[in-house]
DNA sequence: ATGAAAGCGCTAACAG
DNA sequence: CTGTTAGCGCTTTCAT
């Protein structure tokens, strides 16, 4: 089909002395505004108002536009559209992997909510690592997105630079920085540490101990949480702080049996643990179950996410709920009003946290 | 850095009385091939090679504009590279949600994969519900992807003939359909419950039953157990037919707990139950643990999906294997090599499925 | 190995 | 409300 020989479209306007030009060039073949305009019988300026701003144009012509468009099965070109008017009507988001549950309220919701305002997710990975953050960054770049959501990742400030220099939109979820590149929609791993800290002191809890993943934010909700509950005395002895069991993200079930045999090992009184994930807490508890260990009685179990399975489990789980649909809106909401002109009059957003208050603690 | 001041690219003519052009457009003010190019002293095309083929171009040519770069900070714009070039580096993956965990692996594997090979995903959401259909594929085809890979969706025969219409490559995965769009990666959902019926009945298994989701391949896979297990002599009298209970998509833990509620209720002598998923399974057992009804003597359980918990269950969860990760991999691959017109031997490819025994079942 | 010209398909800017 | 013109930033084609 490419290579089907077609005649030069020059209409022989019985100048034909005129040299064939150079750096001409084929057309796809595919059906452009051109081409519905024609049909309508218009500029293809007035076809491309009609279908972008249809109050613009009379009833008329757009009646005959849209009929030119359904004959012809037209669809507009996204890319030059993009190239022409500075929007690609594309997000980027960034997610460190869609594996495990995690990160899925936010992708979907974002993907969602984007769609319904005419936006495209395109999706990047950067891996629990910060090592193809480099290359990523340049894919995302280079698509001009109309704004970058990033969850709980690119901490290389090189990275962060290079985002900045962009002037795309940029929106950092899943944590407060500090010193935010742009937008920010999280809330606070430390806070959630001591609080959960404070919530199994007060249920009578003293020897508390830890599952958690290694990656940063993790980390941070754990250290603060094993701070907290030495400053409230229930360290194992003071001396030895809290028993923390680290496992590689993404957390899963197996690794929440092996994190409870390993820290009854080390310290048998433990009577409560906060796990960085459900999934983990549910590991935790089946390896419990398994081993006559009673929840809560002998066991308080905390998670973290409250997923969907978490209040069908037995015992339910509590767990700390992170809004993940709040944040996937929010930030969607950001850049469409930052693509739009919009004041956003605050950038940063704490959406906070509960602690889901269960039968496993 | 990116703030060196160089001079404006418009040459100083000499005619300054030249009126104002109209149509005339600022540029949006990054750098571009033509910033870089000049910087090195060469043509833009020059340039544009040394980053694309740099094979093509002399050492000399090459360090230089490799220095201009990275003085400059360029990022090229891939939207007019693909508008130029008819090639966009994108590719379409749709799914019906991305959430829950069944369609997790295909996305990631397809991301990580992709990537490596410069290609960008762009995800879409389908829903369950075959409405939005229409507009994502027209926002799908309006970015003119390289690829597009369909997981368990596109059943309008609409949808089908503009995607087919588009000229796009097209993958269907996670089924086995019998007129393929283009290309397809799957498994036979029928087969897979025809082969579960056979393995309970092996087990000696006589009176199953069913919880699984209302959507359609799940449908297929539980209407062919139960034919099956019919055949067999399994139903509870062969009036009755197998017991089944139709949860909503995507399935949930607490829907399994309350879809064996429900059985136990409608045929107390069950003795075995095929979950459309492993979350549903776990539901199911976690329903039976607090019912005092042992697994697997009392009951067989069998999931699907072979999610990452399915093995360090308690009792460890026997399921249907489903190699996403090859689907993904094989997908990605097909696009690849029709985006380098490489010859695909063999444009659909059934991936099979296992069935993995454990303790459950 | 390098360059000039043209144009991918669309929309911004201006003019009527 | 409609049209003309000139590009968006890149790559193709053809020529040297």
């Amino acid at each position: 089909m490419v290579d089907t020989p077609f005649s030069p479209s020059v209409p022989v306007t019985g100048d034909s002395a005129e040299p064939r030009r150079r750096g001409s060039r084929k057309s796809a073949g595919g059906i452009t505004l051109r081409d519905v305009a024609q049909l309508a019988g218009v500029a293809p300026i007035t076809a491309s108002r009609a279908l972008n701003t249809p109050q613009a144009v009379s009833p008329k012509v757009l009646q005959k536009v849209r009929e030119a468009v359904e004959r012809t099965g037209y669809v507009p070109n996204l890319l030059a559209g993009g190239l022409a008017s500075n929007k690609s009507r594309l997000v980027a988001v960034v997610v460190p992997t869609v594996i495990g549950p995690v990160f899925q309220g936010i992708v979907h919701t974002l993907t969602e909510t984007l769609a319904a305002a005419g936006y495209q997710v395109m999706l990047g990975q950067s891996g629990y690592e910060n090592s193809r953050e480099d290359a990523l960054l340049e894919a995302i770049i280079g698509r001009r997105p109309d704004g970058v959501v990033l969850t709980g990742i690119m901490r290389s400030p090189e990275a962060r630079k290079r985002l900045l220099a962009s002037g795309i939109p940029v929106v950092e979820t899943w944590d407060l920085t500090p010193n935010p590149i742009d937008m920010l929609v999280g809330f606070s791993h430390e806070e959630i540490g001591r609080e959960v800290a404070r919530y199994l002191h007060r249920l009578g809890r003293r020897q508390v101990a830890v599952v958690g993943g290694r990656d940063e934010r993790s980390q941070r909700r754990m250290n603060a949480f094993a701070e907290q509950a030495v400053a409230l005395g229930m360290g194992m002895g003071a001396a030895d702080g809290v028993p923390m069991h680290g496992v590689i993200a993404p957390t899963t079930l197996g690794q929440g049996r092996s994190g409870l045999v390993e820290l009854l090992q080390r310290q048998p009184g433990i009577d409560a643990i906060f796990c960085s994930s459900d999934l983990l807490a549910l590991g935790v508890m089946i390896e419990a179950q398994a081993r006559g260990i009673a929840i809560p009685q002998q066991l308080a179990v905390v998670g973290f996410g409250d997923l969907d399975f978490a209040r069908d489990l037995q015992p339910q789980l509590t767990t700390v709920r992170i809004d993940g649909t709040a944040i996937g809106q929010r930030a969607a909401r950001f850049i469409i009003d930052r693509a739009n002109d919009i004041e956003i009059a605050q950038p940063v957003v704490d959406v906070g946290f509960s602690i889901i208050s269960r039968q496993s603690a």
